[in-house]
DNA sequence: GATGAATGAGTCTTCATTCAT
DNA sequence: GATGAATGAAGACTCATTCAT
């Protein structure tokens, strides 16, 4: 735990064959698994193992540790998120787009890799632990990402001037977090696309427009 | 983890004495500390012991185990909690008031108890753990609490009648959360009592009207 | 456990008030009771205060340790036993009759007391641990109280004269003690009276007579 | 204690290799050994692990816990020997014979292991918290074995009619047993083979024949 | 690369015993 | 005498990590 930042710094190899890189992803799909569902301190090295069909012992020779293993999670999944998220910042297409391809980005990166979104909010997000042995300000980007959004957007008068752009931001996230986080608990029972659909307007109209009422109901 | 639920429906024994009960709470209070430095699982019982000033053996005087504490801290403030919702939701005050006030509720809680918010937000309503092996019912209620009040409003027409009741207090719920997360993470930097205030105002912006600009676009 | 066999020599104090004897032999049944079920090591000196109806910090006003609560168990109880098998061995009415008293005493004591035989058979006859550090040749006494009357009867003739007087004793012992571990272990069930003088009247016939029919059947 | 059953049913795994096969007989052999000596309670993990020459941690490897390790002591030991219990009752020798190899099987059991059968007799057979925890059938099935073979020669003519099968087989076994206590206590030295054999036909002399002289005294 | 046997630091938990009240 | 709060030594058990095969 101690060389956690070392050990994320300093990958064990370099993947030599295709089979050795499957593993490696093997590895990291399983943990990322096994860590949603029982968190990192709750996570064994042999679950993870097991989940990914091999030996525990071989889990060591992808990774140093099982900090390492969370590491790598965050390093190469969290990345493509805020890249998604700049990318929708450059999208020229209107606030409520932007907005509206988020909310669908969410619940389907939710709907395909629920156990992904669950890691990153809870280990990532959370953790002072983490957090001490990393950038605290990597994980900040995903706020900031959205943030800047909706700075745009409010330069362009596509959002109400009176709105502060970072608190927004965690309305937005929190908002989505805990729509992701119904989903995973299963008090929001969701079996049918249509379903998933119906949340996603449900949660831009109200984001945007808010609950009370607009003009003359 | 199994005997948990066990555990929570049979205190150790009741306070035989006022020296035993602020022991109790000497013993809470310090695990609310340790938990929300440390997490569930990286928290050692003899921190707990050592935080709250006494022998480490004495803790499982007071409780069957280190899960049991947590369960207690959950069932003792977590029904105050759901009573204020409640008290709230029979309030004749109008949507927009009951709003405001929830939202103070929420930031004044964690400004007096950031530690108890958070050991309630990262270990109970974000653990699986907690919730597979309690009732998750309970936990819930706060989230139906909300629904009601947003329903009975949406009946007076205080809430527009697109907007899905269970859906919004997702997102109701989830942004206060987020916010209360800036603040334990603190990515949130907020010393003075002005900013706290205007952290409120803003939800209540965001939430009630939405990010998009009312009047004539 | 170092010092059982001083704080064997020293009792805690003389009883002062009729009532405290009444608790110290209160302790001592409990004692006795929690040791039968769950074994020296096994028992809680908790258990025996909760069985006793008293706080368990009470137990040491009237003993040093748990060590000593066996120690008296044994030192007031076994002396008992041993002076009824003299008593028998002194008897003037025949082996036969000696045999059939020693078989019903044993049958009784059971009946009446069969935790106390249970200690006395697990905790001290066959714990190294108890004999080490007290004198098993006070234990021994009851094998050799049973050999003399043994010997005594084949130097008379009653007792066939190639049997071997300490031998047979265990025999006799042993027979015996798994008779009674029948009852209490409820393998032998023995809910009538009737039964049990069935009993002693088996085992009288089967030590004195043997298994094989005698001569002309 | 509670879920002693099932880890008796769930071994950690099955051996997968010989060197695996073999770590585990030692640490069944040290425990053995241990529970011999200090008895269940008393026993440490550790010191069986040490009396093996491994590490403690490597005990639960093979076992789940401390009360899996004497379960599979009876499991795997207990079958072996009513196996030859039902030997001996199929065998066409007669039932003096039948007695006799009884006999010496339980003498040379000892004299071969005599740990084995000291844990077998105060750990299994005498323990209440062991008999109450697992099938006290399994433990019974000896019993009726011996009940089995004297009703047997009952019906034979070679046991007298007026016996008790079922009480015989108490008497019987509980010799047997007492003798072999003797033993392992060390009250009955008996360091010469002839010893041994001399104390084989005592016992056989005093079941069958009976302490009263035969014929015409 | 792969396996799983082996290690032992780290914790939880129990419970005999003491002692203030 | 009586109580039970408090202490802490002792020991069971877990599991990350190493390494021989």
């Amino acid at each position: 735990m101690s060389q956690a930042g070392e050990a994320t710094q300093t990958p064990r190899h370099a993947p030599r064959t295709t089979r050795s890189a499957q593993t490696r992803e093997r590895i990291i799909a399983a943990a990322t698994e096994v860590f949603a569902r029982s968190g990192f301190h709750g996570a064994k090295v042999a679950d993870i193992a097991e989940q990914a069909g091999i030996a525990y012992g071989l889990v060591y020779h992808y990774f140093h540790n099982k900090e390492d293993i969370l590491a790598a999670i965050f390093t190469e999944r969290w990345a493509q998120y805020v890249t998604y998220l700049h990318e929708v910042g450059d999208m020229d297409v209107g606030f409520r787009e932007q907005m509206r391809r988020l909310v669908h980005f969410w619940v389907e990166v939710y709907r395909r890799e629920p156990d992904l979104m669950t890691v990153m909010i809870n280990e990532v997000t959370r953790s002072y632990e983490f957090l001490e042995s990393h950038d605290i300000g990597t994980v900040m980007v995903a706020f900031e990402a959205i943030e800047q959004i909706i700075r745009k957007a409010r330069d362009r008068g596509e959002v109400a001037s009176s709105v502060d752009p970072q608190l927004a931001s965690y309305v937005v996230f929190g908002a989505a977090e805990m729509l992701l986080t119904g989903y995973v608990m299963g008090t929001l029972r969701r079996d049918e696309q249509p379903a998933f659909a119906g949340d996603e307007t449900q949660m831009l109209e109200v984001l945007l427009d808010g609950l009370a009422p607009r003009s003359p109901t």
